[in-house]
DNA sequence: TACTTAGTTTAGTAAATACTAAACGTTCAA
DNA sequence: TTGAACGTTTAGTATTTACTAAACTAAGTA
């Protein structure tokens, strides 16, 4: 007998719980995705706490946050107060918005700090060794960081990401 | 008067750690390297337990795992118990190995439960409209993954990226 | 007006993770 | 063969993060 579509779907959520779990989003995060992936029609809070088994309060500020990352969209229906949401089909769409969010946080923030580090250096300069040294290293990072810097900014600049650039990166690389 | 080295390669220090937290690993581990990073010489594991403040245990299971990952190289000399550390300073080369290292643990194993997916909806065919769309889903999400798949295997065969190739690819995504 | 129904916030708990302290196993040296 | 110097492992603690339960706010309805 066929194995039952439920169960099928269970075990994808699952499977995308961990896959979140493995780039730093809470698993719960990968279970809200995952079932409204697998849903033809756009699903209310409650109906994603039922299928999800998490609370409302927990789903409620973790499906904000995958609206952020441009993951899922929220609707409103005219003449119902509930709020709808599906997930972003379009997965490079999503590595943008999400590279964007990522962009203006933390990981902004630290870099900055390495380019402080660099200019403390360049103020206080004294004529030794060490200071050399420390110098030439972090600004070799710094590079590093621009170089990265200016990849995902050039990605974020693109209307679409797809398959197609994709290909075209993978051509360049061979 | 001159900003002590000390104090700006502690600062320094610190911005490492939270770019280290923000990929998702842990802050001791950004602070050895950036230890390891700012050092001329290669230091021994009381060394960096010195300049960390981290203890024994955690600087060594935590130096494994920048070994492993390729951000750290250990050598020992001759007559000499101790061994002794030094930084990669080839980014490019790091994240390769970083790839590298990631590609064989739980990524794959829950990009592999996508495609496991895949096959029991195809082994337990049903014919109906919703089959059909999980379908149709959980196979574009298998094409993306196998997408991003070939990037990570293509940056990994690369002897070197560099930021030659980082150029090249920035030219072809303008 | 009070009542429902929706989503959010908050305070507290559970679970995961990073880290410490200390015991342990090895290796070399006296 | 005992002891010291290293690095590793382990058991336990602290910190962080994810999540729950329940109070709360807002908006529409009777």
């Amino acid at each position: 007998m066929a194995r039952s579509l439920q169960k099928i779907k269970k075990e994808f959520t699952q499977g995308l719980s961990q896959i979140s779990r493995f780039w730093g989003f809470p698993k719960g995060m990968g279970a809200i995705f995952a079932v409204l992936y697998l849903s033809p029609t756009a699903l209310s809070l409650d109906e994603i706490v039922r299928e999800t088994g998490l609370t409302k309060g927990a789903v409620s500020t973790e499906i904000r946050a995958l609206a952020r990352m441009g993951l899922v969209h929220r609707s409103s229906r005219l003449g119902d107060r509930k709020d709808y949401y599906e997930a972003e089909t379009d997965f490079y769409a999503a590595i943008r918005s999400i590279l964007k969010e990522r962009q203006n946080t933390e990981f902004d923030r630290a870099v900055r700090s390495v380019r402080e580090t660099l200019e403390k250096l360049e103020e206080n300069w004294v004529e030794n060794d060490e200071w050399q040294f420390v110098y030439e290293r972090v600004q070799a990072l710094q590079e590093f960081f621009d170089a990265i810097d200016s990849l995902t900014r050039a990605i974020i600049r693109l209307e679409r990401l797809g398959i197609t650039n994709v290909k075209r990166i993978l051509s360049v690389l061979k």
